[in-house]
DNA sequence: TGTTTTTCGATACCGCAGTAGCGAAAATAG
DNA sequence: CTATTTTCGCTACTGCGGTATCGAAAAACA
């Protein structure tokens, strides 16, 4: 058997429901282990008996935090591609722009916010990637570029307004996207 | 005539002189405003008078770095676009990506650092938007996608790899993009 | 029954970004 | 000259992330 003083085992889910909530109201930067701690009743030593760092601890948050994404292939590629892109853009906009752009600042500072960050992704981004290259694979792709560069082409923008341009992401934008990489609908107009 | 004690000129040269010397040797969270103050021989609050922030700060270094590129169209689109595209690939890869992204958080908070960094990519974005205007008006891009998707298309991967995916960023991805944007070139094979 | 091992909370500390307040210096205005 | 205004350097402070140290609590062993 374990030798010493067992963990206490509520510990981990109230330091992470009080780094949600933190996290919700002020952001990466506005988290602080401290008001974590205290709002979590434990010891700022016990928090860091477990997480080694601020950037660990909301990587364990964000992997919580990981919900499965139903999506169902219809296999019309304009059709799942709107809706992949637009179910991206759209969990892009539930959040403040903030919060997008301080993970993306905390994962370039961070190796494992960046892993963690990625992982919340690779999900849909993969599922992204399929598409298209399913769509290229029966011809419905003007051009010969790679599917790793329109998966780019089809998401970058996303970030790109949110982080850069501020320009509005609504879901005509997110046709016209998919519109430009896959050529004029063949079925309208 | 301004009635008080006239600023000391030497003072901002002195502190982003030793703010460059930090920043190249210690990185962005190993930039410590204290030691910046300390090296250019000045007080901290003097320092803090001028910059209010470290992030002010590190944005006043870089726009200072900021060189005229010169751009001279050829007429060709797709020479343009790969010679605009590269140059802002390149300048975005020329200073570590901790930089961008903590550029990107502190413009999406402060409203002052947004028009900042807007301002200090404006000019070769508005290029960017010529060029795709002029080729499209040519008859040279397939497809119907306004010029604003079209630059979101080549000008956001560049973003998305570097912040999200973190997937590398060379020429041949530069030209993969043009290549994608404009069609396949006719000249070649 | 101790003894050992581990976790817990508490306190104190470091370097950091950023701020408040002070007295002195350097300029203009009368 | 004196009065005013602004910048200067300096000290001290807050809150932050992160660490070191300590005594007490809670468990397994002998």
């Amino acid at each position: 058997m374990v030798r010493g003083r067992p963990r206490d085992a509520g510990v981990e889910a109230r330091v992470i429901e009080a780094a949600m909530a933190e996290m919700q109201a002020r952001g990466y930067d506005g988290l602080s282990v401290d008001r974590v701690a205290d709002r979590a009743g434990v010891a700022k030593t016990t928090l860091y008996r477990r997480w080694p760092s601020k950037a660990e601890l909301v990587v364990a948050m964000i992997t919580g935090l990981r919900a499965a994404v139903p999506f169902d292939p219809s296999g019309d590629p304009r059709r799942d591609l709107t809706d992949l892109v637009t179910g991206i853009a759209t969990t892009l906009s539930a959040v403040p722009t903030t919060l997008i752009a301080d993970l993306a600042a905390a994962a370039a500072r961070e190796p494992r916010v960046r892993e963690s960050v990625r992982a919340l992704w690779g999900e849909r981004h993969a599922a992204v990637t399929a598409v298209v290259g399913q769509a290229q694979a029966d011809g419905l792709v003007p051009g010969h570029a790679s599917p790793a560069v329109l998966v780019d082409q089809l998401v970058g923008p996303l970030y790109y307004r949110l982080l850069v341009t501020g320009e509005p992401i609504d879901s005509a934008y997110v046709r016209e996207l998919v519109h430009s990489t896959l050529g004029p609908d063949p079925e309208k107009s």
